[in-house]
DNA sequence: GCGCGCTCTTGACAGTTGTCAAGACTTTGC
DNA sequence: GCAAAGTCTTGACAACTGTCAAGAGCGCGC
């Protein structure tokens, strides 16, 4: 189905959803912690292991809780895993907000936003393979793709924003649409992830600061 | 020796190195073709639930065989698995060999090339999304990566052949690398196919053509 | 202090999975 | 026509999964 707990177990309500039946109020603020709590835990281990070879099980062991308080917390595996997603785009999304606010010319911000890129590519691999899992998933299981959907529409306008700025800096119009910039920008920073991954990680790194050179020119009305 | 044994379609190259499990040497035309038989259904079962989903009881109950006949003729589920990814590979590396063959202008070739992606993003979508869910697997699963990875660089072959042809026929030079052309375009295409996937098709497929036609002549030095 | 409700653990369930052994059926060689 | 090898089915195994019920421990208001 689509979203959100089914009225089976619904512990204590939090502040925000709509709790059909809560047996009676909770401090709220222990509730929504633990659920971070386990959020983060479970991504540490999605981003290991992927999508499909992480078991309930799995993410209690790598936290401090037993394999039963998982539905405690969450009615089902997949709002845990939804959860969790949108845990971890609130994470992200403002990466390049300094970047877009600090350059003052466009050669500045073309120079820190590859920068970010390969910072990002090395620091937190595992997350963006998570993430491009999740997304693939959400090709197959209904159930993801409203999460996914949104995230990468969110994606979209973070780069749609830096590539607005880069155009004004250079005193120009961008010449690409926001999907197909996002889109190109996102097929180089996919395949430097399995580079990265899989491959010599320095020269993967070179390439990419490369392409980004190369390619945001390319989106610029000439 | 005796019977009609010889060479009779033979899709496959005679010497094959020796299956794991050893079943003694058979007709060996028989054998590899059960093998792409099983290859087949388990493709179809696969680009319908992805990696993650398809047992081998799944894969055999779509076939006209048991479940037990799946080690017979791969050692475990993961060469199998590899197998149908590199059976699958074979079947769609020369896709684009015609356009790169039959077009006389670089409009003609562009438009043909476009079409050509819509068309298969339409007629073989679960194929697509199977090989992206496996290529993402492979960034978490070593055992895939050779394979992936292999497909990958024949991927981007075929792409950078259509390019080459693109620029001889503009009479001018590519200005990007085989890697960008391949990234940049295997990004589109993906966000495409999560569009047609799980949105509005026919807009999906439009914009396709728009976002390939504006940016291929921006791959040429000007 | 006592009871009650929140939090968490333990243990079990039904189902599924990859794997493989034992044997039945089929084809082939002689 | 028969034995042997190839082919395939059946049934079982151990491990693993998501799920949930029963209850223990804890903290708080009265």
């Amino acid at each position: 189905m689509a979203s959100t707990s089914t009225a089976t177990k619904a512990p204590s309500g939090a502040s925000n959803r709509a709790p059909a039946k809560t047996p009676r109020r909770a401090p709220a603020d222990k509730y929504d912690e633990r659920r971070n709590q386990l959020a983060e835990s479970a991504l540490q281990t999605l981003g290991e292991l992927g999508y499909a070879r992480t078991s309930l099980r799995e993410i209690a062991n790598n936290s401090e809780f037993s394999h039963g308080v998982v539905h405690y917390y969450f009615s089902d595996k997949t709002e845990l895993i939804v959860y969790c997603v949108r845990y971890y785009k609130a994470q992200c999304v403002r990466r390049y907000d300094g970047v877009v606010a600090d350059s003052t010319s466009p050669e500045e911000l073309l120079d820190s936003f590859a920068a970010k890129l390969v910072e990002t590519l090395q620091d937190e691999a595992p997350m963006h393979r998570l993430w491009y899992d999740l997304r693939t998933q959400s090709m197959f299981d209904e159930t993801l793709r409203e999460a996914v959907l949104m995230i990468d529409q969110t994606l979209q306008d973070m780069i749609w924003r830096v590539i607005s700025r880069y155009a004004e800096l250079s005193g120009a119009e961008v010449a690409m649409t926001p999907s197909a910039t996002y889109g190109v920008l996102d097929g180089l920073f996919q395949q430097a992830l399995l580079g990265y991954l899989t491959g010599d990680q320095q020269q993967t790194l070179d390439r990419l600061t490369d392409q980004v050179h190369a390619l945001m020119p390319l989106t610029l009305k000439s």
